[in-house]
DNA sequence: TAAATATGCAACTTATTGGTTGCATGTTAA
DNA sequence: TTAACATGCAACCAATAAGTTGCATATTTA
């Protein structure tokens, strides 16, 4: 590997690990279930039926929206959240080229206990 | 959904989010890469080239245990970690889950728009 | 316009995390 | 049997995260 591929490496692994660590909260991913069904939802609504107030909420759709998982608009007197498809397709592919990587791995090892 | 069927939801999400949190860190993440070829490393192998204490990557490595994501064995006077894909394999099905749903959203969406 | 609603902002507390240093213990090799 | 090596354990520190309360501001709606 080259010095500068590492660098890209380093770099990429900083962008993935904010975006697990977003994801690494039970009452975020509760958010992100709740705004799977693709309807935008105001803070107040994505409150109702938990425990915690409204600015707990608040503070863990900011982390949501500064990871770009999600994103806010205002309407009215309403900020409407929705989520960012495209950003879980990113997390999901930082999996893959890890697990794909293990896998390669695991191929070369059974063929070389095959005798292949 | 039923009430037993949330709570088993809330249950998974819980595990996921401890799993999410493990990956994280990009420490954690260079951890793994480097476990990713499938050859078990010492403590002192994966501290070295980085700038932190060996206490420092142990501490990451039990984290990474906990989360069930590396298993360490005892072989004499060094500690053996490698990286568990099946794990891994369950962060990726969890992202599954999440995208899914919102695809099928899309995916209607998408039939309402063109007059299906 | 006044009341109700939805949100934003700031200060503050507590728990957790990421890191360190120092020392003890077990294992291998000269 | 020492010396070198690999790890474990514990105390400690600083920064960040998660949550709260209180108050201010903007937007509807009666």
């Amino acid at each position: 590997m080259s010095a500068r591929t590492h660098e890209r490496l380093i770099r990429r692994l900083g962008q993935h690990a904010a975006l697990f660590a977003a994801l690494g909260d039970q009452t975020r991913l509760m958010i992100l279930v709740k705004l799977a069904d693709g309807v935008p939802q105001s803070i107040t609504r994505l409150s109702e039926g938990s425990d915690l107030t409204r600015q707990a909420i608040t503070k863990h759709l900011t982390v949501l929206e500064d990871a770009g998982l999600v994103t806010g608009s205002r309407q009215g007197r309403e900020n409407l959240f929705q989520i960012e498809s495209d950003t879980l397709a990113t997390a999901h592919d930082a999996l893959d080229a890890i697990s794909k990587q293990w896998d390669a791995t695991l191929d070369r090892l059974k063929k070389h206990v095959e005798g292949a």
